[in-house]
DNA sequence: CATCTATATTCGCCTTGACGAATATAGTAG
DNA sequence: CTACTATATTCGTCAAGGCGAATATAGATG
């Protein structure tokens, strides 16, 4: 009965707007937290501890090379799972604050050798 | 920048066990508010303040009849309100306790000429 | 070893919102 | 009017979790 499903985890992730901005942000690839930081133009403790908080609702999962950490989104688990990244792609389509992120993001990239 | 968007509003709606409970029996149709605090056996102050929540979320609407009031899922306004009520969908197929409650309903409405 | 860099965690403070208990309101009935 | 019923709100308390600042860790490099 108060056995919290994973479900609620997962709509609790969703439900901040830092954590929405990373999100939306990684639904376009995998990204590095410095990637995410200067996008987002949030400080790197806060970028982490976000990160931190969706690796425990098993959305997104991590990649270690060298020194860098690289996020992406974890491949869905379930319809339930599926169903919340196509509302991922809705709030995309619909806030264009998050459209501005990743405009920002690209924009930093090409002025990169990536 | 620190506009929220209406969507985290719905995403802070679906973060707690209780508004996800009510919003999964009402996507099985309109009820009042006693059915509700009976099929989930939740105190009636309890259920009418999460009931205020979703209707500041735009998530239910509301129709009085007499003394009664009777809740009902809001009409999905834009792709991405459509694409959480799809997750509703998800969550009752995947979260048997949900699925519990929706029996729990059919029950009592049995019991009584309805 | 020391140092630098990318990322993670801890700390203290503060806001949101969940809860039960009590109370308020608004229709209805007599 | 009073009394009853369905629903809503208020109050005091408490836990989750957000924040910035400071600090910790881990790998790379010299």
């Amino acid at each position: 009965m108060s056995l919290k499903p994973p479900t609620d985890r997962m709509f609790r992730a969703f439900a901040d707007q830092t954590r929405l901005r990373i999100l939306a942000l990684l639904s376009r690839g995998e990204l590095c937290v410095c990637d995410i930081t200067s996008a987002l133009k949030i400080a790197q403790p806060k970028a982490s501890r976000h990160l931190a908080y969706l690796r425990g609702a098993g959305l997104v999962r991590v990649r270690r090379e060298g020194l860098w950490k690289h996020y992406s989104l974890a491949q869905a688990r379930g319809g339930f799972h599926r169903g919340l990244l196509g509302c991922l792609r809705g709030c995309f389509a619909e806030v264009e604050s998050l459209r501005r992120d990743a405009r920002r993001l690209s924009a930093q990239r090409r002025g990169r050798c990536s």
